[in-house]
DNA sequence: ACAATAGTGTCTATCAGACATTATCAG
DNA sequence: CTGATAATGTCTGATAGACACTATTGT
């Protein structure tokens, strides 16, 4: 590289490696953008929402939602803002869903118009009541992200056998950009936190039952948890959930009531909640 | 935001929310760095690696390496490059050393000269044979990252009692820009990762014996490990090390001589090798 | 001899997986 | 009634922490 051994006056700089009076501006141009990776689950089933690119490249193809940072705002607030103008709704109720940082994607072939450095979010949201926020992100839907495992631990502890693992993960085609290789990175990423955090009350609505937390394990995990055991686990780790009184019914209309839990102020989990089987991990 | 309901045909697209015509690059100018925070553990000590800021702002400050990203190369190339340039090493020896991306960093006035956002990068190294590189990276040094542990788990455990605890984490004087703040996540990180990873051995040469890789686990997490349960869980995770057939001895001048193992093919710790007592968790 | 480290073995508390059992609902 | 889910309890195997003990070196 042309830059190296320029001398360490400049170099021990740590930022302007650049002759002095060029300014750095007009030496490296790049746009920043945003990406979002936003998972939740309906019906047993994992989601993520994308849009459909309207115009060249990738015309048509499915990609994540996202756009640019704007010049007062950090990346941080440019995913919120692009989170509620995606979900239509309100910054306020936009920000009090989990969105934190994934990791930034840099290769400078990854947009073929310009030099595009994009930093990914990952955003979990409850099961929102309306299917998507009305005209405004028309194009913006919920795609199945097929893991082959959620309604198949459900189905398979009912006994009945669907399309259990007969799924791909990800939708039919590809996604536009690296956006691929983004939403598997982030759905690595969810499966790990939910392990030794308490991120899975984020995919939860504010009050649920120790069935609805279970069955976000099992969706996004794709197996099957034994209840009872899943039950100690979490009423044993302090501070996960937090009971409440009411205590009315849920999860599917049959069998007893559960009772009613808030997501309680821990933030990890100590000892971590380890998924079965696990044929072999990868670090990040 | 002015951006909000802009229509959905150009905020599906997902990068264009500009106006048509209107060139992206002049739209949102940034510049993009990469910041490094590079630990060793010398004699016991974790160390950090750091510059001291030749101009202004913040000059004479101690800060990251780090520098631009060039515009034919990712983020992560950058940061292997000023890797070797900071250490001193050849491209080729620097390229064989842990690296992994951090987060991001960027909030407008990080730098109060102008917009740049910094990749910033974990980086694991050996103790290095030269205190650093020869005359080039003259102003680079090794700072002690003073966890109030290490040492003082060996001196603990040898019942002397030297400054445990006494020292603050972190160099003397605060850090140039955000530096305090990415060098604190990577601290926080690197520890995490102790537990479920295999990176242990990345602060190890090449042949390290387990009272070594034991003291690399103590002087991160500033706590004293059992020796007898410390091998146990090492030598019982398949492909975290692996055995050698010479038996020299290493670890301090004293005692029994240890055989000596090279890194394995595992890189993830399952179950995890858990920090003892743990005051209270963090996400991340 | 003594200190220091390596290495082996043992005991025990804790925790997770497996699973039986009872309770309470819908149909 | 049957089927489904919630909730409690029990047993057992695996694991980690504590720690005793032996082995082999330098001083």
């Amino acid at each position: 590289m042309s830059a190296r051994r320029a001398g360490i006056g400049a170099a021990a700089d740590g930022r302007a490696r650049v002759p002095e009076g060029y300014d750095p501006s007009a030496f490296v141009p790049f746009a920043v953008t945003v990406d979002l990776a936003v998972f939740t689950v309906r019906e047993s089933r994992l989601h993520v929402l994308l849009v459909e690119r309207g115009q060249e490249p990738y015309l048509g193809a499915w990609a994540l939602p996202g756009g640019f940072v704007l010049p007062k705002e950090s990346a941080g607030q440019a995913a919120r803002r692009e989170l509620a103008e995606e979900t239509g709704l309100s910054a306020r109720t936009a920000g009090a869903f989990h969105l934190e940082q994934l990791r930034t994607y840099s290769e400078p072939d990854r947009d073929p118009r310009m030099r595009v450095v994009s930093v990914a979010y990952t955003a979990l949201l409850p099961d929102l009541p309306e299917p998507r926020g009305g005209g405004d992100a028309a194009r913006a839907q919920w795609v199945e992200f097929g893991p082959g495992g959620a309604g198949g631990a459900a189905r398979a502890r009912a006994g009945s056998r669907g399309p259990v693992g007969s799924r791909r993960r990800g939708p039919g085609r590809p996604l536009a950009f690296d956006h691929e290789h983004i939403l598997a990175d982030a759905y690595d990423r969810v499966g790990a936190k939910l392990e030794y955090t308490c991120l899975a009350t984020a995919f939860c609505p504010a009050e649920f039952t120790l069935g609805e937390l279970r069955q976000v394990y099992e969706t996004v995990w794709g197996v099957a948890l034994d209840p009872p055991n899943f039950r100690r686990k979490v009423l044993t780790t302090p501070g996960f959930v937090q009971a409440l009184e009411r205590p009315p019914r849920r999860t599917g209309g049959r069998g007893k009531p559960a009772a009613l839990y808030r997501a309680g102020a821990a933030t990890a989990l100590h000892p971590p909640l380890l998924r079965p089987d696990r044929p072999e991990g990868r670090t990040e």
